[in-house]
RNA sequence: CGGGGAGUAGCGCAGCGGUAGCGCACCUGCUUUGGGAGCAGGAGGUCGCGGGUUCAAAUCCCGCCUCCCCGACCA
């Protein structure tokens, strides 16, 4: 009765993150390796993503358009950086119809070199400037570790493309994008909180001048790219040949940009936000905001249920009936915690009787009685207010786990303490010993903000050696280091998905 | 590719020479239903693949394949 739904975060957290996409049925393992089916709850999740990335990338001023899964062998070698880093994640396609082809293709693993390639054919004038152009696909990177939704050999995404007259302009539109769509989706949609910053050359995309990201943090310390957006400079047009003749009549190679996230989003909102019960979905984001469940067969119940259903659905929310009658109570509660839905409305014959139903918050397990006259008007109050508190949750937990260190040398030791105490946690639970003091402190990954200039591209392989990557640089206060000396930057230190 | 494990029912596992098992899930019926219901009955297997040893192999031997975990690369 008592037995735990799942693995808790604390015991086993990769395990806790397998389980509950497992029970919430939102994907499952495909047959090749690396391949994800998701299942209709989990595209349910990736469709209210998709709608409200879209209407904010059209805002932005970009339409959809639609390239090619195919691309030839050859355009990759175009560029030297992009195809040294892309190269070991290729799929290669040798055989079509029977027959050898004469030249493989590649399937995409990002678009770059085939959208150049039109790029150049559309170019003309600084009037056809800025060129803007996005598009929904699959792509596929041949992973050799695959996670469900974090790292997948294929994966769904958007990529944008664009081409500017001038530097400045590129970066701009690079950083808009960066903060008016995915910072801005992220945070007041999915309440996780980012840091936002720049790539070190390291980190940075292959082909790309600079690399500008957003990092999350999950429940267990960890980071998780979740986007990125990146200025590529003018050297995908000089290989490709794209050049615009300016006002001045000069012959010249256009500034682009691209940008993406992908389905690993959904990743990200599982392990920021899921607790012990199952996942716990913000309600701007959820599929489903509220859940109607009869909770007692009794006269009237089930059509008072409808009714509510249908009053809270033309009041603007995503409403779920479950009057199953035929499977208990207790059974279907742990099934909708476990789908995350913010709000619980409960109904039997008690509650009947008194003209109200039982309101449940997934957020922090509260319940309230609220009358069935202002039912709908409290319901969007509760998931206007749940999904404030659930991004100041996240972002409290994250900050509190975000220390300052001095030297490469400290954050070698404090990353040696942390995995001690895993150990030394390990140990004692083996041990049967009570773990809350030892869990109290250290346990988890945190991040740390160290001066790059103390750390450098030396200091990253040193780290690497321990699983610490630098996630991104900032300016010393947090922001965006635009036009700042890599030495004059702050290091923002994780282990990392 | 380097190091460590594991392949037995949908999932998780036990069995380690002698008729293929357990828990959960599934099907049928009855009783239940305000926090993963109970009882009874039932369905489901080429024990990863190939060879060998043996009266007899899931079990022992040889070869192969696959998967998982830890490292190097990645949205």
């Amino acid at each position: 009765m008592n037995d735990a739904v799942l693995t808790s975060q604390e015991q086993d957290f990769p395990r806790w993150y397998q389980e509950v996409i497992a029970k919430a049925e939102l994907a499952d393992n495909g047959p090749v390796r690396g391949t994800m089916v998701i299942r209709p709850y989990g595209y349910a999740i990736w469709e209210r993503i998709q709608a409200e990335l879209d209407s904010r990338i059209k805002a932005a001023g970009v339409p959809n358009a639609y390239f090619p899964l195919f691309i030839p062998e050859s355009y990759l070698h175009r560029e030297s950086e992009h195809v040294e880093g892309f190269s070991p994640e290729l799929a290669v396609v040798t055989h079509g119809g029977g027959k050898q082809l004469e030249e493989p293709v590649v399937v995409r693993p990002t678009s770059e070199t085939i959208i150049n390639a039109y790029f150049a054919k559309w170019i003309q004038s600084h009037r056809d400037l800025p060129l803007l152009v996005n598009q929904w696909a699959n792509v596929v990177r041949w992973e050799l570790r695959p996670r469900l939704f974090l790292r997948t050999t294929e994966f769904l995404w958007q990529e944008g493309h664009t081409a500017h007259a001038t530097q400045d302009e590129a970066r701009d539109f690079a950083l808009s994008i960066l903060h008016d769509v995915y910072e801005d989706l992220m945070v007041e949609m999915m309440a996780v909180p980012v840091f936002t910053g720049r790539k070190t050359p390291r980190e940075r995309f292959p082909g790309a001048d600079e690399s500008w990201t957003c990092e999350g943090m999950m429940r267990d310390g960890k980071a998780l790219q979740m986007g990125t957006s990146h200025e590529l400079g003018q050297r995908f047009a000089a290989m490709f040949g794209t050049t615009f003749q300016s006002e001045t009549g000069e012959l010249e190679h256009p500034w682009q940009t691209s940008w993406g996230v992908s389905t690993r989003l959904i990743g990200a909102v599982i392990m920021a936000h899921g607790d012990d019960r199952g996942l716990r979905i913000p309600p701007r984001l959820a599929p489903v905001q509220v859940v109607v469940l009869a909770a007692r067969a009794g006269e009237g119940v089930s059509e008072a249920a409808s009714a509510i259903a249908s009053e809270l659905e033309t009041a603007g929310v995503r409403v779920a009936l479950d009057d199953r009658m035929d499977v208990s109570y207790g059974r279907r509660v742990t099934g909708w915690e476990l789908k995350g839905v913010p709000l619980r409305v409960e109904l039997g014959p008690r509650d009947l009787a008194a003209s109200s139903a039982m309101v449940v918050s997934r957020f922090d397990g509260a319940r309230e009685q609220v009358a069935f006259t202002g039912l709908a008007a409290s319901v969007a109050s509760l998931l206007e207010t749940m999904q404030r508190r659930m991004l100041d949750e996240a972002r409290e937990r994250r900050d509190a786990t975000v220390d300052e260190a001095a030297s490469v040398e400290e954050l070698l030791a404090a990353a040696k303490e942390v995995q001690g105490a895993r150990l030394a946690r390990q140990v004692g639970s083996q041990a049967g010993q009570d773990d809350s003091e030892v869990t109290a402190r250290g346990s988890t990954a945190r991040f740390a903000r160290v001066p790059y200039g103390a750390l450098r591209q030396a200091g990253e392989a040193e780290l690497a050696a321990v699983g610490l990557s630098v996630r991104c640089l900032t300016a010393e206060d947090g922001g965006l280091p635009v036009g700042l000396a890599e030495g004059d930057c702050i290091a923002l230190v994780a282990k990392a998905y």
